[in-house]
DNA sequence: GTTAGCACTCCTGTGGGAAAAGTGCCAGGC
DNA sequence: GCCTGGCACTTTTCCCACAGGAGTGCTAAC
């Protein structure tokens, strides 16, 4: 549909609409938009207006003597092509700043401090996404036996990252043996990125496996779990508490099921992320949602970077969501997070 | 209150009321525990029994013309000297038995695989917090440099329990300076139990400091990082759509309130494990439990073992709670699982 | 000591009616 | 020809009254 149409009036008409919307939280009558918004056109001029809106699917009736609300469709020209960027205000900005920039040493605690940060600022669910590993490269591998058959696997990625994982062996293995696997798979592994290593271990390693086949064994067995690129643990979830208040969720059995969603930590992790694959912000739109269980929902994400590989972080809320004000926060947001994860 | 000076009446009468409640989360009538539980008294009678478990302030009134409920005091008593254990069924053995025995390496999936199932099968949140590792004894520490100035310390402690600490250095610290700190290290301090660590690592190291100050230095510093015993994130919790539906959070506020302590995951884990220090299953009714937020919440606990070390596991649900099955579920969950992590 | 009976209390569900909100359309004005 | 005031119409929402139901507490009788 050629939205280009819209008259300058049933822009107006729109944009007055969404934004008194998203404060209210009410269908929106003629006259609150006549009034409020001072257009200099009275009520039935704007209803008028607002037919032709409902005409082409941006608006819609609760029921006849309702007034109206924003559609999926509605929010998305909106936030295509009319809505502003709303700056963050000094004392938000600085709050984003302190939490993220304290020192902490790990990736790990300054991606929960944003995912909280974020849900606290923008009264929304707040997550973040550690970042894909696929893309970084290996620094070192190191084999560390931890109790009779079991060696903690660590895998250096640039710029600080770590990856441990914890494998069991079907029998015990002698340190010498171990020290020797590490210096065959640092020689043949490191330099690479994970994505490379995934996809050709089987290769790389085909001519060694014969020096000591029990340990570069296991090690195959386990590349899924090694480089498993989206693991959930690596998803922090800040906020559940602000979405139970909002009107939309009143309704019983939708908060069920999107509470339920949120805690099949893997799906979701895996649905934010896939929008992290494009530079910049992303926005999408309640039916946009691939999963029928979030689509009353909005998502605000946007990639980071820590040196070379990337991650996503983002908001999630009801379609009726501030997005001029969330697009600013989670732009400033992702921006701060590289900087710091890749000084 | 001498709650012995019960007579056989008071105390059928209750526990019948109290197993109906359990059911229906209705309050209870006169008549349906005349009828349901076919004690061959009528209506009359239960009703002045009532009267008196009312006085000693076991059952309450919502309002006059309501039924009974239990109290906390009521619950109490039950379940300290009435209630019997319900064995769990073949298929909730099988499913229990099926998550936690799948052979996972990490103990942290098993432990997340365990709050699933424990929800799954109990209806209610399932809690799960990893090994107290202050009784570990600590087998061997690592130091890996993972990038210019992060150094990786590997803590592995006896029965393949591991703990990762990534450290930031103010500068950049030379391979032979790690391996050097390493070695002093495993031989300062391995074998004792980290607790004891965590007490006397400034005396253990106060002769050595001279020789490599910037790291030992380090290390002294992050104490407290690095034998912090109970970690957040060594806490998995399951099971929140569970209570979404209980009735006894049909108020929002309450849920609210509850989802809120959910998400501080350092207090609730502080707060569960606390519980998990007495052998054997402890249960917690309403207002025993410190926290405001959780006192419409029963909660039902246990140790388990790895090895030396100890964990805890547990429910929370309303205080409305099957509590006769739920003792029995914790109980071979958590017997379950020490077997399966002390193998 | 137990029970039946009954009055009393308080909650709950229902229906009607008025008020409010908002639309849609029409006819008149600029 | 577009805008606007006016008005009829629709639908929800709120309130109130009222009947019905559930369950107690007391009393008197067995």
């Amino acid at each position: 549909m050629a939205f280009e149409s819209l008259s300058e009036r049933e822009r107006l008409v729109l944009k007055s609409l969404i934004n008194h919307y998203v404060a209210t939280a009410e269908p929106v009558g003629s006259r609150a938009v006549a009034q409020k918004y001072r257009l200099g056109i009275s009520p039935a001029t704007v209803r008028n207006t607002m037919q032709d809106l409902e005409e082409m699917g941006l608006i819609t009736h609760p029921h006849t003597s309702a007034g109206r609300v924003p559609t999926d469709k509605g929010y998305r020209l909106y936030v295509d092509s009319m809505m502003g960027l709303e700056a963050l205000t000094a004392s938000e900005e600085d709050q984003i700043r302190r939490e993220i920039c304290a020192d902490y040493a790990a990736v790990e605690d300054i991606l929960e401090q944003t995912a909280k940060v974020l849900a606290t600022v923008a009264k929304q669910l707040g997550i973040t996404i550690a970042p894909r590993f696929d893309k970084g490269i290996l620094t070192s591998i190191n084999l560390i036996p931890v109790a009779d058959k079991k060696i903690l696997v660590i895998l250096a990625v640039k710029h600080g990252l770590v990856r441990t994982v914890l494998l069991e062996a079907k029998s015990s293995i002698d340190t010498e043996q171990v020290e020797k696997a590490a210096r065959i798979l640092n020689e043949k592994l490191s330099g690479l990125t994970l994505g490379e290593i995934k996809d050709s271990i089987d290769l790389r390693l085909k001519e060694t496996s014969a020096d000591d086949p029990r340990l570069i064994k296991l090690f195959l067995d386990s590349t899924d779990n090694l480089f498993n690129l989206t693991e959930p643990d690596q998803m922090h979830l800040e906020g559940t508490t602000n979405i139970v208040d909002q009107p939309e969720f009143k309704d019983r059995e939708k908060l069920r099921s999107l509470i339920e969603l949120l805690e099949e930590k893997k799906l979701l992790a895996e649905l934010v992320s896939a929008k992290g694959i494009k530079e910049g912000i992303t926005i999408t739109i309640g039916k946009e949602i691939e999963r029928g269980e979030m689509q009353s929902c909005s998502l605000v994400t946007s990639p980071y970077k820590a040196g070379k590989v990337k991650g996503t972080i983002g908001i999630i809320g009801p379609t009726r969501m501030r997005y001029s004000k969330l697009v600013s926060m989670v732009e400033y947001t992702a921006k701060l997070l590289s900087d710091v994860l890749s000084r």
